[in-house]
Parts: structure tokens; C-alpha cells; sequence
DNA sequence: TACGAGTCCTTGAACTTTAAACAAGAAACC
DNA sequence: GGTTTCTTGTTTAAAGTTCAAGGACTCGTA
């Protein structure tokens, strides 16, 4: 039940359309995997690195911009989160010493975010770790057919679901 | 930075196998489509079923059980989550009149999470609107060989992030 | 220049999750 | 029987997330 249609009925116009056994256990997989892969690495970067995924996530995106510093809007555009995650994960980065915050000049509204020398030692320390875990976890397991395919599927995935227009609070985000 | 080996030397023995471009590629979209993906269906849960979508999962294990009930830890296992975030969820959800506790007679410490009439009654309401939901985000956008494939890949991914031993406090989130 | 609408970011409260510690009972052992 | 050890499930506090609201600023337009 809740997915799989189990009476023998045919399917009309109001009935919803049920996931098939075969989607279900596709759905199921994929719950599955996705749960014990972020808790998997969760757990890991707290241990080694002090921090939650989503927050090392962001530090990495500030080391790959153009002077190590992000506008908020856009640092929480690229990681997928709302700013006001984002607010609260940077005060946290921020008490930790591994990000700083500075006012934008040409816009008083604005705030970079930008990685600080020990935000970078951080990354630098903790970024072999990270990356074994998620080979280990995924790319040491999969035929590199299945990583292309796993790539494209999460790239369709993703675009499905990318933020629409600009809405009240969450430009992106619907 | 953090995935990628930028610089031009080749690698050694204790140099961290990196991550390809390429592979970096298929693990980034992989973060983004999960993340939207959670974010989209506890967004659509809360508003129709009024709970997150770990919540919901819940209910659905309990309602494809039979008598509705499973054990406390049983129902932690399916769900890949603690123990102790169990208790919170169970608590919360017997607030709501959809799940509720009873002894179990053969082991005085444990605890069976029952289904109740309500909690019945929501994933029948809520239940069309969720499959529908899924189907829009991720099997429509996808081939029937791509959906094979998901299935395939996040199959041997939780495979190999399951339970390993015994463990403390976590018997099967190592 | 002044208005209204929209954008940027933060805040506080409510809720969820995690981590560590604990009480109670079962199981294994001798 | 009496330990000792493991298992079950809960509890507490701290950490993280969401939601709704709000202050500050920008921009378009009259």
C-alpha cells in the first residue's frame, strides 16, 4: 500500500497512477542508499572534520571561488539550501574561525561569505579523508558505465527539480 | 579543490586518489539532485500530510507489516535510522494520533509502534498526491533502462553501507 | 525625490536530529 | 543462583533546520 497498487483493478482517470512492484523497489533502493549515504558521510566529516556534510559542502564551494568569498544569496544558490540555513551555518563556520563574513561595498544589503586561512587548513586536512569515504561508498563500486549513467540520471534529477522563478522567500527554492 | 587533483603531478602512494573531473561531475549532481530531491518531498509531505518524509516512511513501513506494528528497533532497521531518532519520531507521531505503543508481551523492554485508524486513514489520503509526486521528480524524467539502471546502482551503494556488526549503540548504523 | 515593490540577509521560535548516558530486562556464563 | 554482558528503548542537552516575520537597502518609475 501507499505505493503499489494491489487490487486488481484497472487503472482509470482518478485512480493515481501506483508505482509497479519494479518501481517501488526502485524507489525503495534509492531511499535506502541515500539515507545511509548521507548519514554515512555525516558521521565521517563530523568525526574527522567537525562539521556536518552540508557545511564542509560549503566551505569547498568558497575554495573554489574567485578569491575564496561568495556572496550569501549565491553561496546558498550553489549548495542547494535556503539563506536562512545558510545564515545560521555561517554563524556557526564563523564561530569556528573557518569563515568570515565582510560587507559588500556596491550593495549595503550584501554580506560575502569568505574562508579564512584555517577554513582552508581545514579543507586541506580533511579533504583525503572525505574523498576515500566517498569512493569507498560509491565510485569503487561502480562500473565506470554505471558512474556515467548514475551521472546523467542525477543530472536530469536535479534539472527537473531546479528553482523555477523568483517566489516570496526562496528565489530558488520554490 | 577538495575532489579534484589540480596540480600537475602524478600520483604516489600516499597522495589521496582524487577524484576526475569527470567523476567529480557525476558526484556533484548526485549532491544536488539528493538534496533537491529530500527537500522537495518533505516540502510536499508537510504541506499534504503535515510531516516530514522520514515521518511518512514510517507510517508506510508500519502499514505494509502485518497487525500494523512492528518492534521499536525492527521498524529503526527498515527505516535506516537510530534508535533514539525513532523514540523522537514515534513520540511525535503518537501525538498525532497516528501511531501508538504497546507492550510487548515476550520481552518486557521492548515496545511495538502500532498504526492506528487515523494514521491509516492519512496515508490513504495522502498517499496519491506522494506517488504522484515521485513520479513527477524522478520515474517521468527518467528511460525505463535509466530507472533499471538507478535502481541497480543505489542498490549496490546501500549494499555496501549496511549494517556491518554489532555495534554499541548503533547495531546496524556502523 | 519620493513612493512602492522587490531583494538581501538575519532573527527567534518551534521542531527535528544527534550524541551520550541511562534504566530495565534478557542472555550467557560459571 | 549470581554475575557479567548485551539488548531494548528512552531521555537529556546540544546542534541543526524550518518557518514566518522583519529591518535595511536597491531599483524602477513617476
Amino acid at each position: 500500500m501507499a505505493y503499489m497498487n494491489t487490487a486488481p483493478i484497472p487503472p482509470s482517470a482518478d485512480e493515481p497512477r501506483w508505482l509497479t512492484a519494479e518501481e517501488q523497489r526502485v524507489w525503495r533502493s534509492y531511499i535506502e542508499a541515500a539515507t545511509l549515504l548521507e548519514d554515512h558521510l555525516d558521521r565521517q566529516l563530523q568525526r574527522d572534520a567537525g562539521m556536518p556534510h552540508v557545511y564542509y559542502g560549503l566551505l569547498v564551494k568558497l575554495a573554489e571561488s574567485p578569491r575564496r568569498r561568495l556572496r550569501m544569496t549565491e553561496l546558498a544558490r550553489y549548495a542547494k539550501i535556503t539563506r536562512s540555513r545558510l545564515s545560521h551555518a555561517v554563524a556557526r563556520l564563523e564561530k569556528n574561525g573557518w569563515v568570515r563574513r565582510e560587507d559588500c561595498p556596491s550593495d549595503k544589503r550584501g554580506q560575502f561569505a569568505i574562508l579564512t586561512y584555517e577554513g582552508y587548513e581545514v579543507l586541506r586536512r580533511t579533504a583525503p579523508g572525505h574523498v576515500d569515504a566517498v569512493r569507498q561508498a560509491v565510485f569503487d563500486r561502480l562500473t565506470p558505465e554505471q558512474q556515467k549513467s548514475l551521472g546523467e540520471i542525477m543530472r536530469i534529477v536535479a534539472e527537473g527539480l531546479q528553482p523555477r522563478e523568483a517566489g516570496a522567500d526562496l528565489p530558488w527554492l520554490r
